[in-house]
DNA sequence: GCCGTTTTCGGCCCGACTGTTTTCAGTCG
């Protein structure tokens, strides 16, 4: 089973447990289990079947117990048990904004409503008002709500380079504002997480009214929930809602804190410092001691006051960073302005939308050494390929135009297609000849686990392959990663000397984070990659940096921060010619 | 149900808002 169906399977038993009444520790405790099994960058079946699950924060001897059950069984005993008292429909009531998990008990219990369905009509036939708690407000929400569309699924999630589209134009409009102080943006599009369910603004301002007016004015603003001195509610044309709020410039740094998140970072960040007589809030630090609350103006002081080195947004997941903060062991993590070259990128003699030289240009542009150009071999499947011989020359005019370039290196590369027995697409005399290789997976999606495991492992191991492309093959929010054997890839990768890369498409980001974190502990170099299709794209980098960050990386984990001479003596097949 | 530089038992973040209350529970972020 994968991370993620094992999750599901607890958050699920986590809204039962909830649904029935359990003690609210029992059910978090439960949901926290769900997110460390969820963002494990290892399998968690094998660390299971090693009986190692219990190494997971958050999962104890129960729960452990709990997962073997549902490997072995398919199930987990406990919640079939509380099935058969609780209608899983009831989940999807609890989703309904306004009814949580003791309401919807209610109307189970009084009503026998067991399903969206149900809830409907008795939310059009008046019998809701009837239910003790109920009044004709509450009816009213949970009727708009169905009108508006509210079908019990989760709130749909916005690919993050949309979302810092708005959010980006959102800051730098506010910012140029007289009464600007303070403009930053918040919430997960600042901790650079995949996606994105709304935008937070936390400003400061000399005067917030004429801050708040001008920012319900801007042109991506739609719609303007609610307004004020403290703040406004609002939602994008693209749909997206934003959540603006305009604090004292003196406690700038608490309120940025508290809404950069992540909740549950917070959460165990306020429960560390509770351990220490203090009281973190949006509003500042109570200290049990003196009795006074202390507000700063940045987020550093408010670390520093709970006894904290700063922690970086994109590491404020609850994963690890609060002890290695207080620990002094935060990762010095990498920077963007750390990467000397790109070594994945297309041209017009394939997929790509420029030439060579205007790929080569834009990457020098960009400050970069070097620049891969890495066309698709020839059976991609979406036509534009480069046999062989087209190869061939495109050596022959690598080399030429860096005869005239000044200030850049191109390489000459390509992205050749992993075939379904983990054959690559040249022969290896031509692949010799070549700078730079990238195997990757386009085609044969479907395999099965063991198969497609054994197909990337055998490209992993011809000598001749530097990097293996966007190892999982997902897309964010729109394609689950193939069925892969991610522990096994890394492994072989390691021992191979093998780079994975960081392919830096929005919609990829993939090794996701989890999984560069879980690579590099395992000894892998990793490459971060533009994948560009264009020069409009090459600016893409920021994402797969950022996937890093999120990883725990360093500028050392990262082959592409070097210079390229070194890039070439890390790999594990240097090229003759450079020596 | 998990966890341990106060604890192997007794804790487990903080505050705002809403609607229904007659002092607060439930929900949300």
């Amino acid at each position: 089973m994968r991370n993620g169906e094992i999750a599901e399977a607890f958050e699920e038993l986590a809204s039962l447990y909830e649904l029935d009444g359990a003690v609210v520790y029992r059910v978090v405790a439960y949901r926290n289990a769900a997110k460390a099994i969820r963002e494990s960058g290892v399998s968690v079946e094998e660390m299971a079947r090693q009986g190692r699950a219990d190494e997971l924060a958050g999962v104890g001897k129960t729960i452990a117990e709990k997962i073997g059950a549902l490997l072995d069984d398919g199930s987990i005993p406990a919640a079939d048990k509380l099935k058969g008292r609780i209608p899983s429909g009831l989940i999807e009531v609890t989703r309904i904004p306004g009814l949580g998990p003791k309401r919807a008990r209610l109307l189970h219990e009084q009503l026998g409503i067991e399903s969206l369905d149900d809830l409907r009509a008795a939310a059009e036939d008046g019998r809701l008002e009837g239910v003790q708690g109920f009044g004709a407000k509450a009816a009213e929400n949970v009727r708009a709500a169905l009108a508006a569309g509210a079908d019990g699924s989760d709130k749909p999630r916005l690919l993050l380079s949309k979302a810092l589209e708005v959010g980006e134009a959102l800051v730098g409009a506010l910012r140029e504002h007289p009464a600007a102080l303070r403009v930053e943006l918040a919430g997960s599009a600042r901790r650079w997480a995949d996606s994105c369910k709304d935008l937070d603004i936390v400003c400061a301002a000399s005067d917030p009214a004429a801050l708040v007016a001008a920012f319900t004015e801007l042109p991506e603003i739609d719609q303007v929930g609610s307004s004020g001195e403290a703040g406004a509610r609002a939602v994008t044309h693209s749909g997206l809602p934003v959540d603006l709020r305009i604090v004292p410039a003196e406690s700038f740094g608490n309120l940025l804190q508290h809404f950069t998140g992540s909740g549950k970072h917070n959460e165990a960040l306020r429960t560390d410092a509770v351990k220490r007589g203090l009281h973190v809030s949006e509003y500042g630090v109570a200290d049990d001691e003196s009795g006074e609350s202390h507000a700063f103006e940045t987020e550093e002081e408010v670390y520093a006051k709970v006894g904290l080195a700063y922690i970086e947004p994109e590491l404020r997941e609850n994963r690890g960073e609060l002890k290695a903060a207080r620990d002094g062991k935060l990762p010095e993590l990498i920077r963007l302005e750390d990467i000397r070259g790109d070594l994945h990128s297309h041209t017009t003699l394939s997929d790509g939308r420029n030439s060579m030289r205007e790929m080569a240009e834009a990457a020098r542009d960009r400050g970069y050494e070097y620049l891969a150009i890495t066309d698709h071999s020839a059976t991609h499947g979406f036509g534009d390929d480069v046999p062989p011989d087209e190869l061939r020359k495109q050596i022959e005019r690598v080399a030429a135009l860096n005869e005239e370039l000044d200030g850049i290196t191109l390489l000459a590369g390509t992205e050749t297609n992993i075939l379904p027995e983990g054959k690559l697409d040249y022969e290896d005399e031509l692949l010799e000849q070549l700078d730079w290789v990238v195997a990757s997976v386009h085609t044969s999606f479907q395999m099965g686990e063991q198969k497609m495991t054994d197909r990337m492992v055998a490209a992993i191991g011809h000598p001749l392959v530097d990097v293996i492309g966007h190892p999982t093959g997902r897309l964010i929010g729109r394609r689950e990663p193939y069925a892969l054997n991610v522990d096994r890839v890394i492994e072989a990768a390691a021992e191979a000397g093998t780079f994975l890369e960081i392919n830096a498409n929005p919609n990829r980001r993939d090794l996701p984070d989890n999984y560069a974190k879980a690579a590099v502990e395992a000894g892998v170099t990793i490459a971060i990659d533009s994948d560009s299709h264009g020069v409009d794209t090459l600016v893409n980098m920021r994402y797969g940096v950022a996937t890093a960050r999120r990883a725990w990386l360093t500028k050392a984990n990262v082959a592409n921060t070097r210079p390229w001479a070194e890039v070439d003596k890390l790999r594990k097949t240097p090229r003759k010619r450079y020596q």
